[in-house]
DNA sequence: CGGATTTGACCCGCGC
DNA sequence: GCGCGGGTCAAATCCG
């Protein structure tokens, strides 16, 4: 789960939307998107939450056979990329879940079919990913959790240049990828 | 002109 | 067997 008013949130990979439904859950579409790279087969579900609009649900399947590489923003990316081949998707969910950290991982919605017993134990398979990210971060996501306000406000100001909820998920990323990417490279 | 996105059609599994 | 919901394809369109 994300926090964010966008659909397209940028992980690293190059994603391809090639479908979109209406789901009964949720008054808002679904939309499919796909890893760009030919023979990564990575799959990218994304819908909105009914509950809270400003929250995006990300679901990732498959695993990505190839490293970041071409970071739309630059390069030198290796926090994801290490992440990434660490197993499973878990890696990306992982990702995601530092992305958004406010909420915890036992948690989550439902992770994929890791565990073919009916008890998936999910913190048993996060606790890699998130412990490798938790180590490149330098913290854990404790601070980033606090500091998150999951009410930031209402802010729909199409024309305006109001701040929307968005900047916060942006901050964080900013943060994140600040151990990702150098400075400089992330203005365009 | 090419790549990404849009959007309707098509396909498949499931319930009645 | 048919209808429905969900997932994917592919032609048209958009944008750089």
């Amino acid at each position: 789960m994300t926090k964010s008013e966008i659909d397209h949130l940028e992980d690293g990979y190059r994603w391809r939307k090639y479908g979109q439904k209406a789901v009964k859950n949720s008054p808002f579409p679904r939309s499919y998107y796909r890893c760009t790279n030919s023979k990564c087969t990575v799959k990218k579900r994304v819908e909105r939450s009914s509950a809270d609009p400003s929250v995006v649900i990300t679901t990732y399947e498959g695993q990505h056979c190839h490293h970041i590489g071409s970071f739309p923003r630059g390069g030198g990316v290796g926090a994801a990329a290490a992440a990434a081949h660490i197993h499973r998707s878990v890696a990306a969910v992982a990702l995601a879940e530092q992305m958004s950290s406010f909420i915890p991982p036992q948690q989550l919605y439902g992770l994929p079919p890791l565990r073919p017993q009916g008890s998936p134990s999910s913190e048993t398979v996060v606790s890699p990913a998130s412990t490798s990210l938790q180590q490149l971060n330098g913290s854990g996501d404790e601070l980033q959790r606090t500091s998150f306000s999951p009410r930031a406000s209402p802010a729909r100001s199409p024309t305006t240049t109001t701040p929307s909820p968005a900047i916060s998920v942006v901050e964080k990323a900013g943060g994140l990828l600040d151990d990702m990417v150098p400075h400089g490279v992330r203005h365009g």
